[in-house]
DNA sequence: ACATCGTATTGATATATGTCAATATGTATG
DNA sequence: CATACATATTGACATATATCAATACGATGT
């Protein structure tokens, strides 16, 4: 009955004494945003993604290697780079025809 | 169709000169593996567990404060709990009928 | 043994997500 | 302009997941 807190600090003083965890801990909204980024490492076709462009000559790719090289659909790596390039973890550049990516 | 990555390298020689990015890229084990501590870390509320125990008075919090905390019931924390222990961010003892948690 | 309290598990449900097929958009080239 | 090719978007579907209420489990103390 959260009984814990109150034992660890302050349990017997009036004034502030020291900070509570609740109140040094990362807030409600640091951690909603922080979660979507770790989401979007969540998944291992995007990590490979990664791997593969940070492996890559030159240190990019072209999406067009992309289905051979994870085994999907041209629309789920086109998928998978959308959520990158949204995170920031991906660079984006139209060459022509062909989109390369960076990190 | 694939081209580009011939383009880069050894697309003129006969053998073996230098590796090719999906050589030198993680495996599908690897990226499985790490995907899935990612998408542990991948939530707001167990993010938010990780911030606490990490800020709690000796490094270590009682199972009983998370529902108030996380304004979340007591399974759904118990959930959480057991997810982040099984990914090995959270050790878990148990003093008397309390459970305490640390990183 | 029994009652109580804290924690874990189960069942149910709503939402999110990864995937593909199909289609649309856009870019170069005849 | 028309055609071909690379990429993005849409619709549909199956699976995963976060959540709660209810119940089961486990430890304490009477």
């Amino acid at each position: 009955m959260g009984i814990a807190a109150k034992q660890a600090c302050c349990s017997d003083a009036t004034e502030v004494c020291c900070a509570v965890a609740s109140d040094v801990a990362m807030s409600s909204g640091d951690a909603a945003h922080a979660a979507t980024l770790f989401k979007t490492l969540g998944d291992p076709v995007r990590l490979r993604i990664l791997s593969l462009v940070a492996a890559s000559d030159g240190g990019e790719l072209c999406a067009c290697d992309l289905p051979g090289l994870l085994d999907r659909s041209q629309g789920t790596t086109s998928h998978h780079l959308s959520q990158l390039v949204a995170a920031g973890f991906l660079e984006r550049e139209q060459r022509g025809k062909w989109a390369w990516f960076r990190v």
